[in-house]
DNA sequence: GTGAAAGCGCTAACAC
DNA sequence: GTGTTAGCGCTTTCAC
């Protein structure tokens, strides 16, 4: 990387002429002639001459760099949310440079502070699963950089936030099924410590509740790990009660999966028998079977706002109070069983 | 971030010292006496002194950083790819800047101009689908920049490249299904102008003239987008053939999937009936149907591999010839469907 | 054992 | 219209 790197004193030099009216020939300032400019730029196309934006970097006190720290990115998820953030930051002409916290808040703190020592003008952060301090978030406010969080955030009130609406997801998902003839609803709910599993579990009771039905205890399974062996456990649990649900909403596309599974090796058909919903994102119910319905994610749509937020605040440094946003962003509901109805009527 | 920038100026002038004492005590310099460096430490740690990457950088002229250029991050081999790539580099202290070309042309000569521009000590690349001209990669590798291929590469003598056993995988396949009882076994090609779909018909081929059965250009189909809906039509057409197949190797998931859906239309059982194998990674197959066996293309590794090689000449550099490596990973076939004999065999 | 000085490549205030 | 100078934060020769 040394040998071949043409710099503006190259390109003086060759032209007899001083680095800085090489630099502004370049950017074409006003001040420059027409000739120089034209001998100036004409020189750099021929040398191939590049920029050296780490010296821009440093003279400017500015990379024009933003550090995401995701906590898995083989998570379809995290990737569309990655993918997201990649388009605007490209568009306005930030780099992205990142780190993965395999959920470890280890990691998490060690990345945070790589990142900074990089000196990323700010940082996209989702929370690792372990992370209970917030000490190293802090600390990095402190010094000025400005974070903005995703998905899992941490109740700052100096950064703005983007996260998915699940109550209102859910709460959806669950007046659908109840609009499409189910009686009997049963709920696969995650980890009952995690906000996620919360807002979910208190949408399907509202929906319940909105609809004069009553909240039976039995249906509801708490699944810790949220995984597909849990739910399709979980499930087969449900469907050896007296009085078995005829639906399931599950929190996660694993469990859906898991449930699909139970009820199959049942020999129960879906939605006929029993119909399943799950909280998930296009990919799954794409793949699985067109018996899911699902309540898809947002996730491209969060990278991109997230990376417009963190841009914005990022820009308006210096200029006047940061703003403070909290975007909330709705789910949508993808219908993919039109018998659903057909085979809840019978 | 200019605000409350700490330098080792800073520590120097509390500390009544010059800013290169400060650089040695922190480095654990030899020369430097204990004292000092115990002061420097303790203030250091003190005022949260940050080293400031990006002077360094400049200083050092390497930047310690990476640049991957996907073609698509939403996919879950490439995913896989990237998470390896970022392990690796993790371990070995090195940044990754990441750069989506989105299967533009365009956009990929653009990328490698910036990551060139942010002197990245190297690249990670996999082509886009629409490159065809590969005068920005000479340019860059002209600069001295070592380029490694994942996936998709580009017959370069001076690059490595870490690509997946295409042939040999699918071989392995259809030997299995052969042996597995199969008799009539059709081929859902891709778009026959790239080189992983010939490589793969050409194992499937292989692997039937290997049994001694002959290749039925009806069976094989060749489907351009490789897409789901292109998996459902051409299977649909394979199944009202006079002679239609009893089994069908596709060339990957999406058209396995649409293969599937096909089967099931026509109320036919997998693989009872029909067989299915697809060339796909893990994730697809785990998550469609347990009746799905598919050839696991090791993504992970395949980025940690990428990433190791790179570094490795990355760190070479100056230091005798750099060393050219071409590395083929296997597939692994993950056999999910222990009743394929048993329904061959009836 | 420590300091002074130079320089990585670039820009911008200040000359003229 | 162009050159000179200083400096971003750091390391590293060369003095002493």
């Amino acid at each position: 990387m040394k040998s071949n790197q043409v710099t503006i004193k190259d390109i003086g030099r060759e032209l007899g002429i001083s680095p800085s009216t090489v630099s502004r020939a370049l950017k074409d300032h006003p001040d420059i002639s027409t000739e120089t400019k034209k001998a100036v730029n004409a020189l750099a196309e021929k040398l191939n001459y590049q920029p050296n934006i780490v010296a821009l970097n440093l003279r400017q006190q500015k990379t024009n760099t933003i550090g995401v720290i995701i906590p898995e990115i083989v998570h379809f998820f995290f990737s569309t949310v990655i993918s997201g953030i990649e388009d605007v930051a490209y568009q306005a002409g930030y780099n992205v440079i990142l780190a993965q916290s395999n959920e470890s808040y280890q990691r998490e703190v060690t990345d945070m502070k790589a990142l900074f020592n990089s000196r990323v003008d700010g940082m996209l952060l989702s929370l690792s699963r372990e992370t209970t301090n917030f000490d190293h978030i802090e600390s990095i406010i402190s010094k000025g950089v400005p974070i903005v969080f995703y998905d899992r955030m941490y109740e700052s009130p100096t950064s703005s936030k983007v996260i998915v609406d699940d109550y209102a997801g859910a709460k959806e998902a669950v007046l659908h099924m109840i609009d499409q003839g189910c009686k009997r609803i049963g709920h696969l709910m995650a980890a009952p410590n995690l906000m996620i599993s919360i807002d979910r579990f208190k949408g399907y009771e509202d929906a319940l509740l909105e609809r004069k039905m009553k909240v039976n205890k039995e249906w509801v399974t708490e699944c810790f790990s949220g995984t597909f062996e849990e739910g399709k456990r979980a499930t087969k649990k449900l469907l050896s009660l007296p009085n078995p649900p005829d639906a399931i909403f599950a929190n996660n596309d694993p469990m859906a999966m898991g449930a699909m599974m139970a009820i199959k090796e049942k020999g129960l058909k879906i939605p006929q028998d029993i119909a399943i919903v799950g909280f998930s994102n296009w990919f799954f119910g794409e793949v699985m079977d067109p018996s899911l319905t699902s309540v898809d994610q947002p996730g491209y749509e969060m990278g991109q706002e997230a990376a417009r937020m963190l841009i914005k605040q990022i820009e308006m440094k210096g200029k006047g109070e940061p703003i403070i946003e909290t975007k909330i962003l709705k789910t949508k509901l993808i219908i993919r069983n039109s018998s659903l109805k057909k085979g809840k009527e019978k």
